[in-house]
DNA sequence: CCCGGTAATAACGTATACATTATTCTCCAG
DNA sequence: CTGGAGAATAATGTATACGTTATTACCGGG
């Protein structure tokens, strides 16, 4: 196996010279499978608990221990998965209590930066991709079609996390709000439709251009601590022990 | 090398069934890499911006590059280093800006550390640690020892995250602490007598005492967006542009 | 004297090898 | 039939090997 990874490289490497631009072989191993193992647990195909060799990952990965080691390192420092001692990696389970604290830092951080970014100023112009997310929330959801607006309403905290000026916040939020992902998607059809977020979102975009950073910072910190509410009674209601 | 470093864990193996509780043969090399790298760090021994290759600290620390490499990947998921293609690793300097944005996460996290300690009500008992770590940053300060009060002020923040019962609130805020510590010990000196944190602190816990929980929050963003303010002017009046 | 092309070098990224050790299984005594 | 000692197994943690490729040094031409 390990030979035919080796020979296919060869083989593109003249493929590559052809290209005058060296398109991407820039995805490393590592990343690769970073990247892939990443997109399974938020995706639930390697769903909460379940635990996986790395000889295994290797295996399906089709390389070797060494960059899936590494990529595992990263998805433990991220919180996704914990690696035991001899029994390969874990997909960590939220519990409901873990998804209290786990809200608690991403309201603080994501109110924050939506201060931070009223604080600014930013002209319109700098809004617009926001503004489309939120649009794109109330279609979708007037359609029913709730994951779009899942998706929409991703994009919209995300987009206000790289607009806000602090990358190093943005990063770390971005991490934390990766952990829920997986317990928003599994939970999306398990509560009523959704419409105060958008009312919640264009009320903060009217806060930030006014740059009333303070109605800013609570708004969204309220909208977020309403979210982790809701999320922790379905759970509860639901009685999911883990996500 | 390595086999001398084999032959020393087979000698040692005969002592570990001798003593009853297997002491701790725990540490693995990855640990003693990542703790030793981070002590260098964090004690300015390697300073900004400087560049290590990974076979100069394998060979230093008297292993193989690999245990060292995954000890590279953990430290640079904490922001302490970066990895660098082709040139090893490289201690990440910090720029007043970036100082700005760090302590900003640092701020609201720990303010609502606080906050949240507060809401909890705690029995003075629980706060005793903290109480102390106050106490010696005041007769340490009385007496000129200045790294016996950055010691015990350290103390009090992370005993503070400690007891907020936000585990992982806890363990990012202090993961971020840790990036501004070399720049918190090298100004030390550069600045006037601290002499208002231990009042801030003894009011803090004052407001925790008493479970006024916003004011807990207002009070420990204050005194941390006050540190900020002073760090950065010194960064600036000394035209330090990386620590 | 300076610059671009080419060869040599160095460092990494990844694969593989191997010793260690937790876990499981086997088998026998009670 | 049950429990536990010891062997077999399996998976890891670490070391080593090796091909790839960026970097550097060198050299001839402008």
């Amino acid at each position: 196996m390990s030979t035919g990874t080796r020979s296919d490289r060869a083989a593109v490497q003249p493929a590559k010279s052809a290209a005058k631009k060296a398109p991407p072989p820039r995805a490393s191993l590592v990343d690769r499978a970073y990247r892939e193992i990443k997109s399974r647990i938020m995706g639930n195909r390697y769903p909460p608990s379940l635990q996986v060799l790395e000889q295994d990952l290797a295996l399906q990965l089709g390389m070797s221990r060494t960059p899936v080691r590494e990529a595992l390192i990263r998805l433990e420092k991220e919180g996704l998965v914990e690696i035991l001692p001899r029994r390969g990696m874990r997909v960590v389970p939220i519990a409901p209590e873990d998804m209290r604290d786990i809200y608690e830092v991403l309201t603080c951080l994501e109110a924050r930066a939506a201060e931070r970014l009223a604080e600014r100023r930013p002209p319109k112009a700098e809004l617009v991709p926001l503004i489309a997310a939120v649009e794109l929330m109330e279609t979708s959801l007037d359609q029913d079609d709730l994951d779009t607006w899942a998706q929409a309403d991703e994009d919209f905290h995300r987009l206000l996390l790289e607009l806000c000026g602090n990358r190093r916040l943005a990063t770390m939020a971005m991490t934390v709000f990766d952990l829920v992902h997986r317990a928003r998607m599994v939970t999306l059809r398990m509560r009523p439709l959704p419409k105060k977020s958008s009312r919640d979102h264009r009320a903060l975009i009217e806060a930030i251009l006014a740059g009333e950073s303070r109605r800013a910072y609570e708004l969204h910190y309220q909208h977020r601590h309403q979210a982790m509410r809701l999320l922790t009674e379905i759970l509860k209601r639901y009685n999911l022990q883990e996500l």
